[in-house]
DNA sequence: TTAATAATTGCAATTACGTCGCATTTATCT
DNA sequence: AGATAAATGCGACGTAATTGCAATTATTAA
């Protein structure tokens, strides 16, 4: 059934990783949700996970390509890799922080235009756009 | 002569700021360097300015709109705003760090784009590009 | 199913990063 | 040059992230 699950199970296999409670619900939390930043995470799982664990989970996830890291303007949060999620980049509202995901082949073909032109090899590219969403547009006319 | 300079004077004057021996360092090393990070700023400075005045300047830098903030990976580094330098983006090379400002008309329209789709108001937005320069691609080959 | 062993976690302590209040110093204005 | 306002340095503080180590948990093989 959930191909979500047994990719991550064969993730932590393969890499010789137990599949421990902590990393579960840590995946859980990942797959049910947008991207989360660290201080999310933590207050996610409240007590449950210590907070140290947290980080080195996240880390070990990282290593393994099961997360991946993204900036939303200068900070960063986590959210799953491509393994689990095609690749994509993202908008963000300032107001409400409503995230949406943005997934165009052109941009693609862009960015790597983009490399080759300057003589480089590209490997990996982060595209983040931060504006306000129609919603919030229609609100700060009012205000 | 120095339009940079001048710049930079008229900036700090307008917004009734002195001109201090702590904040003109620090932009000389801005109009000199690529994109600083707030660890290589306080080490370049060494003792000569406090860590809590690297802080407190380069604050009133962004506020004033003598510099911006922009993300590298999920890290972020202080460069000089568009107010001196027009607005780009980088091509980072994963190996030697070498950072190369990118410059393309078609790519800003193309993210406007973007946001119109999906009916954001776009304020702001990051493209960074990791790769491997000619250089190093060549090194990599040998190795 | 259980014992052995290897990996992982929680806890406490520590480091790193950024901020704040206040006394002292420095720049600006006349 | 002196008065005044602004900025800096210093020390303390709060939060984010990391580390070492003992206790716990998962895995493996009998």
């Amino acid at each position: 059934m959930s191909t979500f699950q047994d990719n991550f199970i064969n993730i932590l296999k393969t890499n010789g990783l137990s599949i421990t409670r902590q990393r579960q619900l840590l995946f859980d939390l990942l797959q049910d949700q947008d991207p989360l930043s660290m201080n999310e995470l933590t207050e996610l799982v409240g007590t449950t996970i210590d907070r140290a664990s947290v980080y080195r989970i996240i880390a070990t996830f990282e290593e393994t390509g099961i997360v991946r890291r993204i900036s939303i303007g200068w900070k960063f949060k986590i959210e799953l890799s491509e393994a689990f999620v095609a690749h994509h980049h993202h908008l963000t509202c300032l107001s409400c922080q409503l995230v949406v995901p943005i997934n165009q082949e052109k941009l693609e073909s862009f960015i790597s235009e983009l490399a080759d032109i300057n003589n480089f090899q590209p490997i990996q590219h982060q595209v983040e756009i931060q504006g306000y969403c129609q919603r919030c547009q229609a609100n700060r006319n009012i205000a």
